[in-house]
DNA sequence: GTCTATACTTCGATAGAC
DNA sequence: GTCTATCGAAGTATAGAC
């Protein structure tokens, strides 16, 4: 009878865990919990999902697909950004962040990750290679080049980028592991320290005012 | 017959808790795993705890404690700080991580906090506080003091703080957070790490060589 | 203070009717 | 594909003998 929307019960349960976990973690949500969010039976969401660990494996699954489709190569990365002034390149900074945590189903599913890294090898794998290592060899490749160029001063390249790079993780850390946020009040403060970092560097690392 | 060594089996159940905690979460620990790794039967164990609960309490009361005798003023610390010279300051940086995490008995702790900081608000708010907000405090009094003697160049102390103290941060994140590491091996390469970091910095804010 | 035994709850998952 | 009903395992905690 209310059989009529079948379309999109195996969504529906996906979307609900994805919220649940993110806000309790994997292990403290339950079948019971999930399904009565969504309104089926305990055995029903079985028709959908194997088991709770498939469930969470798709979700890792579905990150790693968005990644995979947004990745571009380290001379792409460098050619994009080693000639961009200060306030350009602010704006690349936001807009990578915004890549990672700007729509709320990735950073729900990032905020999983941060829970689930402590109890399973592989999500803390995939959490320290793409929210870590990645960015930091990118970040280092762009100094690199632009060391090469004359735009910067000499040094070390990988200390450079791991000084910058920490930044946005102390961001992410601070104002984004825990979901106790999601005031939009918070957004402009960010962006002033944000822009303040950024006058840091520029003013630190140029060799003629850009 | 066996109770001849009364004394210490409640030390001994809090110590393979947090043991146990640090390697897997609270949640993911029962009171059974903890007894049986100790010796003793479940029942026993409440004869010295009265729930599981306060086990945790009681943990995160021993690093409270920690912190409260180990804490000195901002006044203390800019004295401290602000006359040395960058070796020596990296020395104190590296004394400081060791005062969080030298001992392995609070860096479990710390561990447990990473992971009940997403299911306990109090614990989130200690974690941010004590690990976060308090160094950030303390690094920008003393980059505050050191702008107003003229020993670095003038500028935003707080930012300033923010971007040197989120590199300590990083290396929580990356290397201490989730318990797999404890290689001695990887040690001097933090100490690398931390010193091309105080070099970069030195070099970006002395005003006159220091 | 430790033991045996058990109460009570919640968990993930399954069987089978419709 | 959803339901009712239930299973077996594991969780925290307690009662009472010794």
């Amino acid at each position: 009878m209310m059989g009529c929307e079948k379309v999109g019960t195996r969504e529906r349960i996906l979307e609900t865990a994805i919220d649940l976990f993110a806000m309790k973690g994997f292990n403290d949500v339950s079948i019971r919990e999930i399904t009565k969010a969504v309104g089926i039976k305990e055995s029903s969401l079985y028709n959908h999902f194997a088991s709770k660990q498939q469930m969470l494996d798709e979700i890792f699954e579905y990150l790693s697909k968005q990644f995979e489709s947004r990745s571009v190569s380290e001379e792409e990365a460098v050619r994009h950004i080693e000639g961009l002034n200060p306030t350009e390149f602010m704006e690349m900074c936001l807009m990578n962040f915004n890549m990672y945590f700007g729509e709320p189903k990735l950073m729900k599913i990032w905020r999983i990750l941060s829970i689930e890294r402590f109890r399973n090898e592989r999500a803390n794998d995939f959490f320290t290679k793409q929210l870590i290592d990645t960015p930091l060899t990118y970040q280092s490749a762009v100094f690199e080049a632009m060391m090469k160029k004359g735009l910067i001063k000499e040094g070390d390249p990988k200390a450079l980028a791991r000084a910058f790079y920490s930044f946005m993780l102390f961001i992410y850390l601070r104002y984004f592991e825990v979901g106790h946020q999601d005031n939009p009040a918070a957004n402009e403060e960010l962006r002033e320290m944000l822009k303040a970092h950024i006058n840091f560097f520029t003013g630190a690392i140029a060799k003629y005012i850009l």
